[in-house]
DNA sequence: AAGATTAGCAACCGCATTGCA
DNA sequence: ATGCAATGCGGTTGCTAATCT
C-alpha cells in the first residue's frame, strides 16, 4: 500500500499555466492571503492540486520574485553557498532576495553544475586540484558534500551573530514564518539546538547521513567550519553594498577567488 | 529542409517535518 | 502522547526551443 496522494487527481488540470489560471489564483491570493492550499483550488475556481497552486505562487507568481538574469556576483554566492550547504536549495535561496528554490537548484543542474564539471576536468588535464579559495581570506579550500534532503529551519541550523540576523531577516521575509515568529523573536538557544530533529546540521566532514538521525549538534562544528561559513556571508554583504571606487577591486577578487589557483 | 540531439526550465512526485486537535 | 492534515523540500520528469548534423 502506497502513499495516499495528496489530492485525488481525477479531473484536474496539469502541466503548464494558462495565464487565465494565473491571474485567477492570483486574485485570490491577493484577496485572501497564502495559505489552506488544499481548499484553495475550489475556492479559487481552479482545477488545480492545492500543492500544484502553492508551488506556481511561490515560484512565479509571488511579486517579490526575481526572474532570470542572474548576476555574477549570485553566481559565485550559489557556488559558494553549495560547496558549504550542499543541495539545500531553500537554504541557498533564502541567501538569494527574491530568488526561488526551483531557480537555483534548476539554474545550479543546467549551468554551475557543467560549469564546475569543465573547470575541474580543465584542471585535472593540467595536474592540478581545483580549489575554490577566495582570496585574501583564509578560507580552506571547500569540501563539497551532498548530504542527504533534510528539511532544516533557516532559523535553527546556525549561530546567531549579526550579520547572520540580517540575512536571516532577508531569508524570512517573504514568508508566513516571519509574522509567526516576529523578528525579534528569532533566537536561538545555543544549549537547546543540539537535541532537536532539525537542531543540528548534518556535519560537512562527518560522513553525513540523517537516516540514522545522526545530527552534529552545532557545538560540535568544526571551529573552521562555522567561521567559513560566517565569513562568506560577511563578504557576500560587503559586496552587496554599493560598489565604490575603491571597492572594485574587492569585487573583482571575489569573482577572482573562483579561478583555479 | 528535416530529423536528431541538447539545453533550459516548469511542473510533478514522494517523503519529511510541523502544527494542531 | 498520538494521529493526521497541511506544508515544505529536493529529486526527477517531460516539454519546448535552440542548435547541430
Amino acid at each position: 500500500m502506497g502513499r495516499a496522494p495528496c489530492c485525488p487527481k481525477v479531473g484536474l488540470h496539469r502541466g503548464p499555466w494558462s495565464f487565465k489560471e494565473d491571474a485567477l489564483l492570483t486574485r485570490y491570493i491577493e484577496e485572501h492571503g497564502e495559505g489552506n492550499w488544499r481548499n484553495l483550488p475550489k475556492m479559487a475556481g481552479l482545477l488545480r492540486c492545492g500543492k500544484s497552486c502553492r508551488l506556481r505562487w511561490m515560484n512565479y507568481l509571488r511579486p517579490d520574485i526575481k526572474r532570470g538574469n542572474i548576476t555574477p556576483d549570485e553566481d559565485d554566492l550559489i557556488v559558494r553557498l553549495h560547496s558549504l550547504l550542499g543541495n539545500r536549495w531553500s537554504l541557498i535561496a533564502g541567501r538569494l532576495p527574491g530568488r526561488t528554490d526551483n531557480e537555483i537548484k534548476n539554474y545550479w543542474n543546467s549551468h554551475l553544475c557543467k560549469k564546475l564539471k569543465n573547470r575541474d576536468r580543465e584542471a585535472s588535464e593540467a595536474g592540478r586540484t581545483p580549489k575554490l579559495s577566495p582570496i585574501g581570506s583564509n578560507i580552506p579550500s571547500i569540501k563539497v558534500h551532498h548530504p542527504k534532503a533534510i528539511r532544516v529551519s533557516p532559523y535553527s541550523v546556525m549561530p546567531r551573530t549579526e550579520s547572520l540576523d540580517s540575512l536571516l531577516c532577508t531569508s524570512l521575509s517573504s514568508s508566513n514564518q516571519i509574522n509567526k515568529l516576529g523578528p525579534s523573536n528569532i533566537n536561538i538557544d545555543q544549549n537547546a539546538v543540539g537535541g532537536g530533529v532539525a537542531g543540528g546540521f548534518p556535519g560537512p566532514s562527518h560522513g553525513n547521513d540523517d537516516r540514522d538521525g545522526v545530527f552534529v549538534p552545532i557545538e560540535d562544528w568544526d571551529s573552521e567550519e562555522m567561521k567559513t561559513l560566517e565569513e562568506l556571508f560577511e563578504e557576500y554583504e560587503k559586496l552587496q553594498r554599493p560598489v565604490e571606487a575603491g571597492n572594485v577591486h574587492q569585487m573583482e577578487s571575489f569573482v577572482d577567488s573562483f579561478l583555479l589557483i
